[in-house]
DNA sequence: GCCAACGTTGGC
DNA sequence: GCCAACGTTGGC
């Protein structure tokens, strides 16, 4: 058993929010289009803790807990036609596109600002992906001491 | 809705 | 292998 690693994962609420996480409880991170992305899922464990992100909205920030509850598996919306996300490279043999299912634990009692989390660049280290000028990762590993400053931040 | 930053594609 | 064109992300 390997240690429980965290990773922060970005949605846009429009899309698929921390409430609908916690509607359906788990769901597969279908769409991500990145190889960094898809490499990092492929790294997850089952267990492994997720900041769950929102982008694309007013207050841009954390909003919720989440953990990883499968290994990576092929994204089934690369094969299909009909989805946005329809990959037409990618074979069943030999699919591009992987992802995990996610599932709900827990929202916070207040989100965590993207502007909140700017203000701790320093602890949190110039090399946080989420923070750092021009990245657009949509999901990306956060080391256990970035994760207690974080979640620190609920508090406030 | 704008646009900066970045990734991908494809012509050469 | 270069690089221009294009598409996407995501903050503002």
């Amino acid at each position: 058993m390997t240690r429980k690693r965290h990773w922060l994962m970005k949605s846009e609420p429009e899309d698929f929010s921390i409430d609908d996480l916690e509607r359906v409880g788990t769901e597969p991170w279908t769409g991500v289009r990145n190889y960094q992305a898809r490499n990092f899922m492929r790294q997850m464990q089952v267990g492994d803790g997720v900041l769950f992100y929102h982008s694309n909205t007013d207050v841009p920030g954390i909003y919720g807990l989440a953990e990883v509850a499968c290994t990576a598996y092929p994204d089934p919306t690369q094969f299909d036609r009909k989805s946005k996300y329809f990959d037409e490279k990618a074979t069943r043999e030999q699919p591009r596109w992987e992802l995990v299912d996610v599932s709900f634990v827990r929202k916070l009692s207040h989100g965590i600002a993207l502007d909140e989390i700017r203000l701790h660049a320093e602890r949190l280290g110039e090399e946080f992906a989420l923070i750092r000028k021009g990245t657009r990762l949509s999901v990306l590993p956060v080391t256990a001491a970035q994760w207690k400053i974080l979640l620190s931040l609920e508090k406030k």
